[in-house]
Formats: C-alpha cells, structure tokens, sequence
DNA sequence: GCGCACATTAACGTATACATTAACGCATCT
DNA sequence: AGATGCGTTAATGTATACGTTAATGTGCGC
C-alpha cells in the first residue's frame, strides 16, 4: 500500500482508480467491446492487488459496461443495436421528465445561459466541421439540462445511459449526416424552458431523443452492425 | 469456508447471502432506517466474513439502500419526502413509458390475464380490508406490466426504485384512506393497453402515478415524517 | 474549567493466503 | 472418430493479515 507517489491532497482510494481507469478505457475503446480478462491481469495492468480491482468490476457491472464471468474473466460487454434500444427507450422517458421539470421551475436566465452556450458551441463545432467538439458540447449541453432538474436519482441514472451507449454515439457520429437538426432542437427547447412550458419542453424533448433514436437505430441496422 | 450445510443444489454465493438477507431486513424494516453498523457487526450477525459483507454493502450502495460511512459503519439510509419525490418523478416517467410499450405490442389477451388477476386480487383484498395482500397484488400487478414492455434496462430500474420507496409505502398504507381509486385506474391501463391505445395508456399510468404521488407526499406531510 | 499536542485505538482499505471447484487435457472405452 | 471419466490446473470466492489513519481519549499549559 503506497501513497499515490507525489503530492496530492486528493484523496483517491485505489478502487476509484481502478474504477476510473477502466471506465475510461472502455469508453475510449483501448478494452474494445468484447475484450476479457482476468481479476488478476488488470490488477497488473494497474498494478494493483486483485481487491480493489474486483470491487471496481462489479461496480462497472452493476453500471451494465462489462461483465464478470466466473472463471473467464470480466468482459467489456458489447452493445447491440437491442440494448441501445432498450437505451434509448429509457432516456426518451427520463429526459423529458427532466426538461419538463426544469421548465416548472421558471429559472432567471442566468441559470440557463451555460445551456445556450452549449448550444452555441454545438453550432460552432459544425461549422468548423470539428464532429468530436459537438459531440462533446451536445454531451454538455444535455448534463447542464439533467442536472438542472435537481434530482440526483435522475441524474445519475442518465449519466449511466449515457455511459452505456457512449461508444455507439461515437461510431454512428461519423455514419451519418451532419446533424444541423439537433442544435436547432435543442434551442428550441432552451426556450420553452424559458417560458416556462413544461408540457411544450417536454416533448419537444422526447421529439428529439425519438428522432435521434431511430435515426442512430437506422444507422447501426444499415450499418449491419451488430454490436459495438 | 463452509457448505451452507444440508443438501442444496442452490449455488449461492456468500456475497448473494450476505445481499439478500441485508436486503430483506431492511425492507422488512428490521434494520430500520438509520440503523448502522460496523463490517464485522454484519459479519458476525451472518456468520460471515467482511469479505462478502463488504461486497454486498457496496451493491446495497449503488442501490440507493445504504450509505457505506467509512469508519462509521453503514447505515440504513433514510428515506425523507424530497427521496420519495425523487423517485416519484423517476417513477411518472418510466412506468407510463412501459405501458406505452407494451400496449404497441397488441399483445393476445392471454399475455394480459395475469395483469387482470392482479387487479382482481386487489379489489378482493379490498373488500377483506386486507391491506397487505392489496400492496401486494399492487406491487405484483406493477410488476407484471413493467416485465411485459421487454426492457430488462427498464425492468430493473423500476425495481430499484420500488425497493427504495418500499417502506414508505408501507407506513402510508395504513395512514391513508382506501385506495379503492387504484384499482379502478388499473383496469383503466389495461382496457387502454388490450386496445392497443399506447398513448392512452401512458397517460392514465401517468395520472395514476401522479396522483398516487402527490397523496402519498401530502401524507407523509400532514403526519411530519421527516423521514422513513 | 478550556483548548490543544500527542498517544492510543480501532475500522477500514488493501494485500495476501487458502480452499474450492469449473474447465481442460488426456487416456480409455465404444 | 467420438464419447466418457478422471486427474490436473488455475481462477475465483472467501478468509485473514496488516498498514494507515481518522476518531477518541489524555495530559498539559493556560
């Protein structure tokens, strides 16, 4: 047991390494879908003791990124175009929730300003054809809005969705047409939140998740793709 | 290391062992909420070591059931009105989603038998003043229809949510009047569903589930209970 | 009496040891 | 050849050992 090395105030238990370490493997592809090891050969990679490496695993299952299978190591569970289904179904009824939610609460514009920021960054991103920024300002731009709707449970459940289906957004955002839609969307929601319409928001909200769903689904089966 | 004794056939694991009866008696409010207690504490009670214990406690975490404090134990969380409104929010927009689902199935009337023998138990319960077999033909006819929409995602999830307001439930239960409304509304979602009315019958879970929010909130308002 | 430095303790986080048993190879049998 | 039984191996599940450190108590200066 060895102190992080260097200084640091950080206080980071070797499972939330472990835990992070890998999590982020698997959402940047270095352990691809399907990729299996032993408790004990990511203790090494990590340089770890099988414990804190095990909590970490059964942790990222029970977050539904890999599987451990006794005797046969974890795997890094792929995603079909079924699951990314099931996914999507559970995001198109949680997210509307939450703008619908956001938007009871009549906000002051200030709070709602990083969102329109995002928004903007979006629109930048594509015009400089720079697919990972408005990817990465989307992501923003729907973590502002979840968190805005003060419900942790909420929250956290959708940061797990996300999680999931991460590697397939990344896939399919190279696959398809430049989406000029969804900045356009998501500022339309922007302002039915502003003027507090919650039932507008809300499906407004789910036209966008239902539109953005078939389309990634289109995409995958045409793709025949069948898992990721 | 020892065989659970007797002839089984049933491979369970320690940590399984350890998760189920922690579980149990929490719902069972046998460790009501607030209880705490050290790893070895719940060791000991099970007649195990704090390997296993440790594991469970860590997945009754994830759950929303407990909070591991380190150096503190870990403690029965309680459950206070703002969870319930939480969770009820998470419920109005992911049970409607399901019955959604499923009633876009047009599923044979056989598949929806168990759904109507739920609700007929409930309305027997009623008339016995029976209010423990009603919640729990409740809880089984919600089940039922949550498992017909196939979204093991969804399914789970909902799950979760249950087990974290199951105590609540059960105090109000007897602080409030009849639920003889329920019962009807029931039948209401499943005619919608045998139609095949998805968004009529996402809207009546919805107004269910809303209505039986807000009375349970205003419930657990009028009788002060800060928490559960 | 009150607050702070320091010693003590005990709970946890992590590493390691160990028993169990599924998986595999190999020899045998058909 | 293919199936079957058996011994071996190795990965896990569990127990235990151990170092660290937060929490608690103690004594001293005020």
């Amino acid at each position: 047991m060895e102190r992080t090395s260097s200084a640091d105030g950080g206080r980071e238990s070797l499972v939330d390494k472990a835990y992070r370490e890998i999590r982020q493997r698997i959402l940047d592809n270095v352990y691809p879908a399907g990729h299996r090891a032993l408790e004990q050969e990511y203790a090494d990679e990590l340089g770890l003791s099988r414990t804190p490496v095990r909590e970490a695993l059964l942790k990222l299952q029970s977050e539904g990124l890999v599987e451990v299978m006794p005797r046969h190591g974890a795997r890094v569970l792929p995603v079909s175009p079924d699951d990314m289904r099931d996914i999507y179904e559970m995001l198109t009824a949680i997210e509307p929730m939450a703008a619908e939610l956001v938007a009871r609460k009549k906000l002051p514009a200030a709070d709602l300003k990083p969102l329109i920021d995002a928004s903007r960054d979006m629109t930048a991103a594509l015009k400089h054809d720079d697919l990972d920024a408005w990817a990465s300002a989307d992501e923003r731009y729907h973590r502002l809005l979840i968190a805005l709707a003060s419900n942790r449970l909420l929250a956290e459940t959708v940061q797990g969705l996300w999680d999931r289906a991460h590697r397939a957004r990344m896939v399919t955002l190279r696959l398809r047409p430049r989406p000029v839609n969804s900045t356009r969307e998501h500022n339309a929601i922007v302002d039915a939140i502003r003027t507090g319409d919650a039932k507008e928001a809300a499906r407004l909200y789910r036209h966008h998740r239902e539109r953005g769903s078939s389309e990634l689904l289109a995409l995958l089966e045409k793709a025949r793709i069948s898992s990721l």
